[in-house]
RNA sequence: CGGGAUGUGGUGUAAUGGUAGCAUAAACGCUUUGGGAGCGUUUAGCCCGAGUUCGAAUCUCGGCAUCCCGACCA
Protein backbone atom coordinates (compact mmCIF):
# COMPACT_ATOMS: atom_id res chain seq x y z
CA UNK A 1 0.00 0.00 0.00
CA UNK A 2 1.01 3.82 -0.78
CA UNK A 3 1.46 5.81 1.86
CA UNK A 4 0.17 8.82 0.52
CA UNK A 5 -3.09 6.62 0.19
CA UNK A 6 -3.49 6.21 3.35
CA UNK A 7 -6.13 8.75 5.05
CA UNK A 8 -4.96 8.48 8.70
CA UNK A 9 -1.91 10.42 9.74
CA UNK A 10 0.87 9.94 12.83
CA UNK A 11 0.60 12.89 15.46
CA UNK A 12 3.53 13.59 17.49
CA UNK A 13 1.79 13.77 20.65
CA UNK A 14 -0.82 11.53 22.36
CA UNK A 15 -4.12 13.05 22.98
CA UNK A 16 -4.26 14.16 26.64
CA UNK A 17 -7.00 11.68 27.50
CA UNK A 18 -5.23 8.52 26.65
CA UNK A 19 -2.78 7.68 29.39
CA UNK A 20 -2.45 4.36 28.84
CA UNK A 21 0.40 3.06 26.44
CA UNK A 22 -1.68 0.48 24.17
CA UNK A 23 -4.19 3.78 22.89
CA UNK A 24 -1.13 6.33 23.12
CA UNK A 25 0.60 4.27 20.49
CA UNK A 26 -2.15 3.30 18.45
CA UNK A 27 -3.71 6.84 18.23
CA UNK A 28 -0.26 8.33 17.55
CA UNK A 29 0.33 6.06 14.60
CA UNK A 30 -3.64 5.83 12.95
CA UNK A 31 -4.46 2.78 13.94
CA UNK A 32 -7.36 3.32 15.73
CA UNK A 33 -9.37 6.74 16.79
CA UNK A 34 -11.64 7.08 19.95
CA UNK A 35 -15.08 8.01 19.84
CA UNK A 36 -15.92 7.32 23.06
CA UNK A 37 -15.20 6.35 26.50
CA UNK A 38 -14.36 2.34 25.28
CA UNK A 39 -14.91 3.19 21.89
CA UNK A 40 -13.23 2.78 19.57
CA UNK A 41 -13.01 3.03 15.42
CA UNK A 42 -10.52 0.52 13.92
CA UNK A 43 -8.46 2.77 10.93
CA UNK A 44 -7.01 0.74 7.95
CA UNK A 45 -3.49 -0.41 9.93
CA UNK A 46 -5.19 -0.68 13.12
CA UNK A 47 -7.80 -3.31 11.15
CA UNK A 48 -5.66 -5.27 9.31
CA UNK A 49 -3.95 -5.78 12.19
CA UNK A 50 -6.80 -7.34 14.18
CA UNK A 51 -8.31 -9.52 10.83
CA UNK A 52 -4.49 -11.38 11.12
CA UNK A 53 -5.18 -11.56 14.51
CA UNK A 54 -8.25 -13.24 14.01
CA UNK A 55 -7.18 -15.23 11.08
CA UNK A 56 -4.55 -16.53 13.71
CA UNK A 57 -7.72 -17.77 16.14
CA UNK A 58 -10.01 -18.96 12.98
CA UNK A 59 -7.74 -21.28 12.30
CA UNK A 60 -6.61 -22.66 15.72
CA UNK A 61 -10.49 -22.76 16.24
CA UNK A 62 -10.27 -25.24 12.89
CA UNK A 63 -7.81 -26.93 14.55
CA UNK A 64 -9.91 -28.03 17.49
CA UNK A 65 -13.12 -28.88 15.45
CA UNK A 66 -14.64 -25.55 15.75
CA UNK A 67 -17.28 -24.81 13.40
CA UNK A 68 -17.95 -21.10 12.66
CA UNK A 69 -21.01 -19.62 12.88
CA UNK A 70 -22.02 -15.59 13.02
CA UNK A 71 -25.13 -15.05 15.91
CA UNK A 72 -27.01 -11.96 16.02
CA UNK A 73 -25.98 -9.02 18.59
CA UNK A 74 -29.77 -8.23 19.13
CA UNK A 75 -31.10 -10.88 21.43
CA UNK A 76 -34.97 -10.84 22.44
CA UNK A 77 -35.49 -10.32 26.49
CA UNK A 78 -37.52 -13.33 26.00
CA UNK A 79 -33.95 -15.41 25.95
CA UNK A 80 -32.69 -13.50 28.93
CA UNK A 81 -35.54 -14.28 30.78
CA UNK A 82 -35.06 -17.61 30.52
CA UNK A 83 -31.65 -18.19 32.11
CA UNK A 84 -32.94 -15.14 34.77
CA UNK A 85 -29.94 -12.77 32.81
CA UNK A 86 -32.28 -10.43 32.04
CA UNK A 87 -32.45 -8.92 35.68
CA UNK A 88 -28.91 -10.09 36.87
CA UNK A 89 -26.44 -9.25 34.15
CA UNK A 90 -25.82 -5.20 35.24
CA UNK A 91 -23.44 -5.23 32.39
CA UNK A 92 -26.50 -5.92 29.78
CA UNK A 93 -27.30 -2.77 27.42
CA UNK A 94 -31.26 -3.12 26.57
CA UNK A 95 -33.07 -1.45 24.17
CA UNK A 96 -36.80 -0.88 23.20
CA UNK A 97 -37.84 -0.71 19.83
CA UNK A 98 -40.57 1.55 18.28
CA UNK A 99 -43.42 -1.14 18.89
CA UNK A 100 -42.29 -2.22 22.62
CA UNK A 101 -40.04 -4.91 21.80
CA UNK A 102 -37.01 -5.33 24.43
CA UNK A 103 -33.74 -6.66 23.70
CA UNK A 104 -30.29 -7.12 24.92
CA UNK A 105 -27.67 -5.94 22.94
CA UNK A 106 -25.37 -9.27 23.25
CA UNK A 107 -22.72 -9.77 25.50
CA UNK A 108 -22.16 -13.33 25.67
CA UNK A 109 -24.30 -15.74 23.18
CA UNK A 110 -25.30 -18.39 25.80
CA UNK A 111 -28.94 -17.49 25.30
CA UNK A 112 -28.52 -17.76 21.20
CA UNK A 113 -26.59 -20.50 21.01
CA UNK A 114 -28.01 -23.50 23.25
CA UNK A 115 -32.02 -23.22 21.73
CA UNK A 116 -29.93 -22.83 18.34
CA UNK A 117 -28.39 -26.26 18.98
CA UNK A 118 -31.80 -27.54 20.57
CA UNK A 119 -33.05 -27.40 17.06
CA UNK A 120 -30.17 -29.59 15.48
CA UNK A 121 -28.84 -31.89 18.73
CA UNK A 122 -31.51 -34.46 19.53
CA UNK A 123 -29.01 -37.52 19.83
CA UNK A 124 -25.51 -38.90 21.33
CA UNK A 125 -24.33 -39.46 17.83
CA UNK A 126 -25.29 -35.55 17.42
CA UNK A 127 -22.29 -34.75 20.18
CA UNK A 128 -19.88 -33.48 20.76
CA UNK A 129 -20.70 -30.39 18.80
CA UNK A 130 -18.22 -26.97 19.10
CA UNK A 131 -19.47 -23.89 17.62
CA UNK A 132 -17.76 -20.47 17.94
CA UNK A 133 -17.99 -17.14 16.32
CA UNK A 134 -16.30 -13.69 16.08
CA UNK A 135 -18.51 -10.82 16.67
CA UNK A 136 -19.32 -7.68 18.49
CA UNK A 137 -19.95 -7.89 21.98
CA UNK A 138 -21.43 -4.91 23.94
CA UNK A 139 -21.09 -4.68 27.90
CA UNK A 140 -21.98 -1.58 29.98
CA UNK A 141 -18.93 -1.82 31.77
CA UNK A 142 -19.61 1.26 34.37
CA UNK A 143 -15.49 2.00 34.04
CA UNK A 144 -14.14 1.76 30.86
CA UNK A 145 -9.67 1.51 31.06
CA UNK A 146 -6.84 1.02 29.67
CA UNK A 147 -7.14 1.77 25.72
CA UNK A 148 -8.34 -1.36 23.92
CA UNK A 149 -7.89 -3.51 27.44
CA UNK A 150 -11.56 -2.61 28.34
CA UNK A 151 -14.32 -1.32 26.61
CA UNK A 152 -18.31 -0.73 26.06
CA UNK A 153 -18.07 -2.90 22.94
CA UNK A 154 -15.49 -5.09 21.82
CA UNK A 155 -14.80 -7.85 19.39
CA UNK A 156 -15.00 -11.62 21.06
CA UNK A 157 -14.16 -15.08 19.63
CA UNK A 158 -16.41 -17.13 21.69
CA UNK A 159 -16.65 -21.24 21.46
CA UNK A 160 -19.28 -23.07 23.06
CA UNK A 161 -19.01 -26.57 23.31
CA UNK A 162 -21.52 -29.13 23.50
CA UNK A 163 -20.81 -32.86 25.36
CA UNK A 164 -22.52 -35.97 26.10
CA UNK A 165 -21.19 -36.30 29.62
CA UNK A 166 -18.87 -34.78 32.35
CA UNK A 167 -15.72 -36.50 30.85
CA UNK A 168 -16.38 -35.72 27.41
CA UNK A 169 -16.71 -31.80 28.45
CA UNK A 170 -13.51 -32.61 30.19
CA UNK A 171 -10.81 -33.82 27.68
CA UNK A 172 -12.23 -31.15 25.43
CA UNK A 173 -11.39 -28.43 27.82
CA UNK A 174 -7.98 -29.34 28.18
CA UNK A 175 -7.63 -29.37 24.45
CA UNK A 176 -8.56 -25.42 24.50
CA UNK A 177 -6.24 -24.79 27.21
CA UNK A 178 -3.49 -26.01 24.80
CA UNK A 179 -5.17 -24.48 21.97
CA UNK A 180 -5.20 -20.91 22.99
CA UNK A 181 -1.09 -21.16 24.24
CA UNK A 182 -0.62 -21.97 20.27
CA UNK A 183 -2.88 -18.87 19.70
CA UNK A 184 -0.76 -16.87 21.86
CA UNK A 185 1.98 -18.20 20.59
CA UNK A 186 1.63 -17.23 17.20
CA UNK A 187 1.01 -13.78 18.57
CA UNK A 188 4.04 -13.63 20.74
CA UNK A 189 2.65 -13.53 24.31
CA UNK A 190 2.72 -16.50 25.13
CA UNK A 191 6.41 -16.37 27.46
CA UNK A 192 4.63 -14.00 29.20
CA UNK A 193 0.70 -15.37 29.52
CA UNK A 194 0.14 -18.06 32.38
CA UNK A 195 -2.83 -20.11 32.81
CA UNK A 196 -4.57 -19.02 35.81
CA UNK A 197 -6.98 -20.75 38.38
CA UNK A 198 -9.95 -18.16 38.95
CA UNK A 199 -13.51 -18.04 39.71
CA UNK A 200 -16.08 -19.45 37.48
CA UNK A 201 -18.30 -15.84 38.40
CA UNK A 202 -22.10 -16.65 37.60
CA UNK A 203 -21.09 -19.55 35.41
CA UNK A 204 -19.19 -21.92 37.10
CA UNK A 205 -17.45 -23.03 40.72
CA UNK A 206 -13.78 -22.27 38.74
CA UNK A 207 -12.65 -21.57 35.43
CA UNK A 208 -9.30 -20.97 34.43
CA UNK A 209 -7.90 -17.36 32.75
CA UNK A 210 -4.98 -16.70 30.33
CA UNK A 211 -3.59 -13.73 32.28
CA UNK A 212 -0.63 -11.66 30.71
CA UNK A 213 1.62 -10.08 32.50
CA UNK A 214 1.69 -6.76 32.03
CA UNK A 215 2.08 -3.69 34.29
CA UNK A 216 -1.28 -1.91 32.65
CA UNK A 217 -2.74 -5.38 33.69
CA UNK A 218 -6.01 -4.68 36.75
CA UNK A 219 -5.86 -8.16 37.72
CA UNK A 220 -3.35 -9.84 40.15
CA UNK A 221 -2.10 -13.29 40.07
CA UNK A 222 0.25 -15.37 42.31
CA UNK A 223 2.55 -17.86 39.92
CA UNK A 224 3.38 -21.01 41.65
CA UNK A 225 7.55 -20.27 41.65
CA UNK A 226 7.95 -24.48 41.07
CA UNK A 227 5.16 -25.21 38.00
CA UNK A 228 4.06 -21.23 36.48
CA UNK A 229 0.48 -22.12 37.11
CA UNK A 230 -1.29 -19.14 38.43
CA UNK A 231 -4.02 -18.28 40.99
CA UNK A 232 -5.90 -14.96 40.76
CA UNK A 233 -5.79 -12.89 43.90
CA UNK A 234 -9.78 -12.93 43.79
CA UNK A 235 -9.71 -16.64 44.93
CA UNK A 236 -6.09 -16.93 46.27
CA UNK A 237 -7.45 -17.16 49.76
CA UNK A 238 -8.69 -20.50 49.22
CA UNK A 239 -4.99 -21.74 48.17
CA UNK A 240 -1.80 -21.91 51.13
CA UNK A 241 -0.44 -24.09 48.42
CA UNK A 242 -0.36 -24.74 44.79
CA UNK A 243 -3.28 -26.57 43.66
CA UNK A 244 -1.14 -28.63 40.59
CA UNK A 245 2.28 -29.34 42.24
CA UNK A 246 1.63 -28.47 46.24
CA UNK A 247 4.12 -25.58 45.88
CA UNK A 248 4.43 -23.31 48.12
CA UNK A 249 6.33 -20.19 46.70
CA UNK A 250 4.60 -17.99 44.99
CA UNK A 251 5.50 -14.68 43.12
CA UNK A 252 2.96 -11.72 43.00
CA UNK A 253 2.53 -9.85 39.25
CA UNK A 254 0.10 -7.69 37.80
CA UNK A 255 -1.67 -8.99 34.57
CA UNK A 256 -4.84 -8.86 32.30
CA UNK A 257 -6.72 -11.25 31.54
CA UNK A 258 -6.79 -12.04 27.53
CA UNK A 259 -8.86 -15.54 27.59
CA UNK A 260 -10.79 -17.22 29.69
CA UNK A 261 -12.70 -20.86 29.98
CA UNK A 262 -15.26 -21.94 31.58
CA UNK A 263 -17.09 -25.89 32.56
CA UNK A 264 -20.72 -24.85 32.10
CA UNK A 265 -21.88 -28.54 32.70
CA UNK A 266 -26.01 -27.80 32.94
CA UNK A 267 -26.18 -24.28 33.88
CA UNK A 268 -27.59 -23.18 30.55
CA UNK A 269 -28.49 -26.71 29.10
CA UNK A 270 -31.03 -26.86 31.81
CA UNK A 271 -33.26 -23.62 31.86
CA UNK A 272 -34.15 -24.52 27.89
CA UNK A 273 -34.36 -28.34 28.77
CA UNK A 274 -31.79 -28.95 26.14
CA UNK A 275 -31.80 -32.95 26.24
CA UNK A 276 -30.66 -35.72 24.09
CA UNK A 277 -30.71 -39.31 23.69
CA UNK A 278 -28.37 -41.57 24.95
CA UNK A 279 -27.48 -44.92 23.47
CA UNK A 280 -30.10 -46.61 26.32
CA UNK A 281 -32.81 -44.61 25.00
CA UNK A 282 -32.83 -42.49 28.40
CA UNK A 283 -33.14 -38.21 28.04
CA UNK A 284 -30.16 -36.32 29.77
CA UNK A 285 -29.05 -32.56 29.64
CA UNK A 286 -26.44 -31.63 27.18
CA UNK A 287 -23.02 -30.78 28.96
CA UNK A 288 -21.45 -27.50 27.85
CA UNK A 289 -17.86 -25.43 27.96
CA UNK A 290 -17.58 -21.72 26.80
CA UNK A 291 -14.40 -20.43 25.91
CA UNK A 292 -13.60 -16.50 25.19
CA UNK A 293 -10.57 -14.49 23.73
CA UNK A 294 -10.88 -11.11 22.60
CA UNK A 295 -8.52 -10.22 19.84
CA UNK A 296 -8.97 -6.23 20.30
CA UNK A 297 -7.61 -7.24 23.91
CA UNK A 298 -5.05 -9.22 22.74
CA UNK A 299 -4.19 -6.11 20.12
CA UNK A 300 -3.58 -3.84 23.21
CA UNK A 301 -1.71 -6.61 25.29
CA UNK A 302 0.80 -7.22 22.14
CA UNK A 303 1.90 -3.45 22.27
CA UNK A 304 1.99 -3.44 26.20
CA UNK A 305 4.63 -6.26 25.99
CA UNK A 306 6.00 -5.14 22.26
CA UNK A 307 7.03 -1.34 22.36
CA UNK A 308 10.03 0.60 23.24
CA UNK A 309 10.34 4.74 23.83
CA UNK A 310 9.36 5.20 19.54
CA UNK A 311 6.71 2.87 18.87
CA UNK A 312 5.26 -0.21 18.49
CA UNK A 313 7.16 -3.44 17.60
CA UNK A 314 4.68 -5.70 15.99
CA UNK A 315 5.39 -9.49 15.72
CA UNK A 316 5.47 -10.37 12.17
CA UNK A 317 2.49 -12.41 12.65
CA UNK A 318 0.19 -9.97 13.18
CA UNK A 319 1.95 -6.62 12.11
CA UNK A 320 -0.13 -4.82 9.36
CA UNK A 321 2.37 -4.92 6.47
CA UNK A 322 5.50 -7.55 6.77
CA UNK A 323 8.10 -4.76 5.30
CA UNK A 324 7.79 -0.65 5.63
CA UNK A 325 10.09 0.83 2.13
CA UNK A 326 11.23 4.03 3.00
CA UNK A 327 12.75 6.21 -0.50
CA UNK A 328 14.83 9.11 0.68
CA UNK A 329 15.20 12.18 -1.03
CA UNK A 330 18.00 13.99 -2.80
CA UNK A 331 18.83 17.55 -4.09
CA UNK A 332 19.89 16.18 -7.63
CA UNK A 333 16.71 15.81 -9.50
CA UNK A 334 18.73 12.60 -11.29
CA UNK A 335 19.16 10.94 -8.32
CA UNK A 336 16.08 11.63 -7.18
CA UNK A 337 14.29 10.54 -9.97
CA UNK A 338 16.75 6.97 -9.37
CA UNK A 339 15.62 6.90 -6.28
CA UNK A 340 11.88 6.99 -6.83
CA UNK A 341 12.34 4.45 -10.28
CA UNK A 342 14.24 1.77 -8.14
CA UNK A 343 11.64 2.39 -5.27
CA UNK A 344 8.40 1.65 -7.36
CA UNK A 345 10.55 -1.34 -8.71
CA UNK A 346 11.05 -2.75 -5.46
CA UNK A 347 7.25 -2.18 -5.00
CA UNK A 348 6.11 -4.06 -7.66
CA UNK A 349 8.37 -6.87 -7.08
CA UNK A 350 7.73 -7.37 -3.04
CA UNK A 351 3.87 -7.24 -4.27
CA UNK A 352 4.38 -9.71 -6.77
CA UNK A 353 5.95 -11.92 -4.83
CA UNK A 354 2.90 -11.84 -2.14
CA UNK A 355 5.20 -9.49 0.56
CA UNK A 356 3.34 -7.18 2.33
CA UNK A 357 4.59 -3.85 1.69
CA UNK A 358 3.78 -0.43 3.12
CA UNK A 359 5.74 2.26 0.88
CA UNK A 360 6.61 5.39 2.07
CA UNK A 361 6.23 7.34 -1.45
CA UNK A 362 5.36 10.35 0.56
CA UNK A 363 7.85 13.34 -1.30
CA UNK A 364 7.19 16.02 1.00
CA UNK A 365 8.92 14.40 4.31
CA UNK A 366 12.47 14.72 5.35
CA UNK A 367 14.26 11.64 6.40
CA UNK A 368 14.01 12.59 9.67
CA UNK A 369 10.36 12.40 9.46
CA UNK A 370 9.91 9.21 7.79
CA UNK A 371 12.14 7.20 10.54
CA UNK A 372 10.38 8.41 13.39
CA UNK A 373 6.63 6.97 11.39
CA UNK A 374 8.63 3.66 11.11
CA UNK A 375 9.43 3.39 14.21
CA UNK A 376 6.87 4.22 15.52
CA UNK A 377 4.28 2.19 13.42
CA UNK A 378 6.44 -0.60 14.38
CA UNK A 379 6.51 -2.75 10.77
CA UNK A 380 8.94 -5.35 11.33
CA UNK A 381 11.33 -4.97 8.47
CA UNK A 382 12.69 -1.49 7.13
CA UNK A 383 14.00 -0.80 3.30
CA UNK A 384 15.59 2.14 3.07
CA UNK A 385 16.27 3.62 -0.48
CA UNK A 386 18.65 6.92 -0.77
CA UNK A 387 21.38 7.84 -2.66
CA UNK A 388 23.61 6.33 -0.70
CA UNK A 389 22.37 3.07 -0.86
CA UNK A 390 22.17 3.33 -4.44
CA UNK A 391 26.01 4.52 -5.40
CA UNK A 392 26.17 0.59 -4.13
CA UNK A 393 23.84 -1.16 -6.01
CA UNK A 394 22.23 -1.63 -2.62
CA UNK A 395 19.03 -0.59 -0.05
CA UNK A 396 19.53 -0.78 3.60
CA UNK A 397 17.71 -3.53 5.60
CA UNK A 398 16.70 -2.75 9.11
CA UNK A 399 14.50 -4.90 11.47
CA UNK A 400 12.53 -2.69 14.07
CA UNK A 401 13.11 -5.57 16.70
CA UNK A 402 17.20 -4.77 15.83
CA UNK A 403 19.70 -2.21 15.85
CA UNK A 404 21.55 -3.79 13.34
CA UNK A 405 21.60 -2.06 9.72
CA UNK A 406 22.61 -4.54 6.51
CA UNK A 407 23.27 -3.49 3.35
CA UNK A 408 22.11 -5.49 0.79
CA UNK A 409 22.70 -5.86 -3.54
CA UNK A 410 19.34 -5.09 -4.47
CA UNK A 411 19.63 -8.07 -6.59
CA UNK A 412 19.91 -10.34 -3.39
CA UNK A 413 16.77 -8.58 -2.12
CA UNK A 414 14.63 -11.86 -3.47
CA UNK A 415 16.74 -14.60 -1.37
CA UNK A 416 16.70 -12.18 1.62
CA UNK A 417 13.50 -12.02 2.03
CA UNK A 418 13.02 -15.15 1.25
CA UNK A 419 10.80 -15.25 -2.20
C1' C B 1 -21.47 3.20 41.65
C1' G B 2 -18.05 6.07 45.62
C1' G B 3 -13.72 9.34 45.55
C1' G B 4 -10.28 12.63 42.85
C1' A B 5 -8.92 15.52 38.60
C1' U B 6 -9.48 17.93 33.91
C1' G B 7 -12.27 20.34 29.72
C1' U B 8 -8.76 26.57 25.30
C1' G B 9 -7.50 25.82 17.13
C1' G B 10 -6.93 18.81 14.40
C1' U B 11 -3.08 17.68 18.53
C1' G B 12 -0.14 19.57 22.83
C1' U B 13 0.04 23.85 25.95
C1' A B 14 -0.09 29.46 28.08
C1' A B 15 -2.96 33.38 29.86
C1' U B 16 -6.39 33.35 37.35
C1' G B 17 -11.40 39.03 36.23
C1' G B 18 -9.50 43.48 31.35
C1' U B 19 -7.09 42.89 23.28
C1' A B 20 -7.01 34.57 23.72
C1' G B 21 -0.73 33.71 22.91
C1' C B 22 2.93 29.74 21.67
C1' A B 23 4.31 25.00 19.52
C1' U B 24 2.89 21.36 16.25
C1' A B 25 -0.34 19.82 12.32
C1' A B 26 -2.66 21.79 7.71
C1' A B 27 -2.38 25.20 2.92
C1' C B 28 0.81 28.20 -0.50
C1' G B 29 5.82 29.89 -2.07
C1' C B 30 11.17 29.56 -1.95
C1' U B 31 15.16 26.93 0.16
C1' U B 32 16.32 22.02 2.27
C1' U B 33 16.89 16.10 2.07
C1' G B 34 20.11 9.94 6.56
C1' G B 35 16.68 10.80 12.55
C1' G B 36 10.37 14.70 13.60
C1' A B 37 14.41 20.99 8.57
C1' G B 38 14.51 26.88 7.66
C1' C B 39 12.20 31.58 6.25
C1' G B 40 7.73 34.12 4.77
C1' U B 41 2.34 34.23 4.14
C1' U B 42 -2.40 31.93 5.42
C1' U B 43 -6.29 28.94 7.85
C1' A B 44 -7.98 27.27 12.59
C1' G B 45 -9.79 27.63 19.37
C1' C B 46 -12.16 29.11 25.17
C1' C B 47 -17.49 21.77 26.23
C1' C B 48 -22.94 23.38 26.90
C1' G B 49 -26.44 26.40 29.78
C1' A B 50 -27.57 29.84 33.58
C1' G B 51 -25.73 33.35 37.18
C1' U B 52 -22.32 37.21 39.50
C1' U B 53 -19.82 41.55 37.22
C1' C B 54 -19.09 47.63 33.72
C1' G B 55 -16.43 43.31 31.86
C1' A B 56 -15.83 35.91 32.50
C1' A B 57 -11.43 31.16 29.30
C1' U B 58 -10.75 32.76 34.45
C1' C B 59 -15.54 33.29 39.87
C1' U B 60 -20.53 30.53 41.28
C1' C B 61 -24.36 26.87 40.15
C1' G B 62 -26.23 23.06 36.94
C1' G B 63 -25.42 19.77 32.92
C1' C B 64 -22.35 16.98 29.63
C1' A B 65 -17.71 14.68 28.48
C1' U B 66 -12.93 12.44 29.41
C1' C B 67 -9.10 10.47 32.51
C1' C B 68 -7.20 8.37 37.24
C1' C B 69 -7.97 5.47 42.12
C1' G B 70 -11.40 2.13 44.36
C1' A B 71 -15.61 -1.21 43.91
C1' C B 72 -17.38 -4.32 39.88
C1' C B 73 -15.98 -7.58 35.83
C1' A B 74 -20.14 -13.63 32.69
Amino acid sequence: MRQTRLFSKTIREAPKDEKCLNAQLLIRAGFIDKLAAGIYTFLPLGLRVLKKIEKIINEEMAAVGGERILMPGLIPKKNWEQTKRWKTFKELYKIKGESGQEYGLGSTHEEVVVPLLQKYVSSYKDLPCYVYQIQTKYRDEIRTKSGLLRDREFGMKDLYSFHKDEKDLDSYYEKIKKSYFKILKRIDLENKTYLTLASGGTFSKYSHEFQTITPAGEDIIYICENCNFAINKEIKGEYSKCPECRGKKFRQEKAIEVGNIFKLGTKYTKPFNFEFTDKDGSKKLVVMGCYGIGPARLMGTIIEIHHDEKGIIWPLSVAPFNVHLLPLGSKEEKIKENIRKTSEKIYRDLQKAKIEVLYDDREDKTPGEKFADADLLGIPIRIVVSEKTLQKNCVEIKKRNEKKIKLIKIKHLPQFLNF
